[in-house]
DNA sequence: TATTATAGCAAGTAGTCACTTACTTGTGCT
DNA sequence: AGCACAAGTAAGTGACTACTTGCTATAATA
């Protein structure tokens, strides 16, 4: 309560006073916080990395929210509770906060690499029920990731080309590879494998960006596994061979 | 060529210079059309409502480029060759241009409604194959309506509901409708006539958003009508019951 | 305890944004 | 011709933006 006041008054006085008010101010208090009451005593510091972090985070949030035009950095600090200028202790500039964004989110852990080797070992439906099931439950789990891929894809800064090779790119491959073998069992019927690769995953995505940002969730609320199944049956059953 | 000059100059000096040069070049001429050489003589006055149309023709392309928040309405009047105020006199608010925007793409003939007559009479793989043909098509020729539909859902004016409602619900349960049809007439497998309706748009519709808005057009160039051809292949085949 | 490097902030700056005001110009009508 | 009204504009305005500057507070080290 007492932060949201002192927030309140910072942003009402901060940036709307004239200089002789602020010069005045500035002089008038060279020592605020040793006076009286335990006026925003406890004050965390943290270390440049962990707070280079937080910053990442917050901003990640807010990015995937409002886009990268859409939040300020003023936003930013607000919700990390730092001023403007320790973000730009660390990052020279917004658009290097945003890189430092995509690349994390594009290295880390989470994601199409530990599906990669999810889906390794698998055979038949399974593999697809592995990879859709997947796909759904994190784009469900953290529709962030969707969204900062759609607002770079469209406001191009040239960066979203990077989250396309990484997260995209590398999946359909995967997947056509998976495909690949299966014609050569003769479990599948001949077909370009890419094209297959990018249909299954098409059904997939598409379900998880209208499902999450185009707001079908509140519409449709099949779970989630009758969803997979059926998605696995048509596409199991359309690429297979027992019929002509 | 002339005209590009007047607007560089007006670009450069109007808003830049200082305000005693900028009194100064009001004072000195005040009748700059009738002096010497065709500068700037053809001033093309409309009539409002040709100018209202003119001006969201121009803002359409623009939001669907950059977004709402990434469009400044000063940009939108340079490439209508209009000054700001006269966006002003049409629109009292940004958001009322892009209202007026979403209105003439969601009742305007070109698109779904089009479609759904398209498909009224059509039989077996053809009605498939019509739909994936017609929206791949469509949205190759213009990119812009998958752009602002992505745009007005990430950015979340409230006004994306409209959009999908008129152009996303309708097509599904078109769809849907038609794939119960063969159901029951037996050439289809029992399964959900919505989520297969939603299988079928989600390969097509994410092909159509990962060649025009990911870019994977510069790297995957196979012909539309194999694309197609597959697609519907897959889907017939997937929900045939010719086999358990 | 004194030093020093660093985390942090208040206040500011130049530029940009949506939107306004006060005015001019062109055009059809009588 | 001359009136009246619509189309059009130059030049602002306050609010807000990304980014800076000059300073203070804190904590580990010596």
């Amino acid at each position: 309560m007492k932060i949201e006041a002192s927030k309140g008054s910072v942003k009402g006085a901060g940036r709307k006073a004239s200089k002789a008010v602020i010069k005045a101010a500035a002089v008038l208090k060279p020592v605020p916080q040793g006076s009286a009451g335990p006026v925003q005593k406890t004050r965390k510091r943290m270390t440049g990395a962990q707070r280079k972090l937080q910053i990442v985070k917050v901003a990640s949030n807010l990015f995937a929210k409002k886009g990268f035009r859409g939040t300020t950095t003023r936003e930013i600090a607000e919700k990390a509770r730092i001023s403007e200028a320790v973000i730009f202790k660390h990052f020279a500039k917004k658009d290097d906060l945003y890189r430092a964004i995509i690349d994390s989110r594009c290295t880390s852990g989470d994601g199409e690499p530990r599906l990669l080797k999810l889906i390794e070992g698998k055979t038949g439906k399974g593999l697809f029920t592995e990879v859709a099931s997947f796909l759904i439950a994190e784009h469900r789990a953290d529709p962030s990731f969707l969204r900062l891929l759609m607002y770079s894809a469209l406001e191009s800064h040239g960066l979203s080309e990077i989250f396309i090779r990484t997260r995209g790119l590398e999946l359909i491959e995967a997947l056509a590879t998976g495909i690949k073998g299966f014609i050569k069992d003769g479990e599948f019927r001949k077909a370009d494998p890419v094209i297959a690769a990018r249909a299954f995953l098409g059904m997939v995505i598409h379900y998880s960006v209208s499902q999450e940002v185009y707001g079908l969730k509140k519409r449709f609320k099949t779970p989630d596994k009758d969803i997979v199944r059926t998605f696995v049956d048509i596409f199991f059953q359309g690429m297979s061979r027992r019929l002509q």
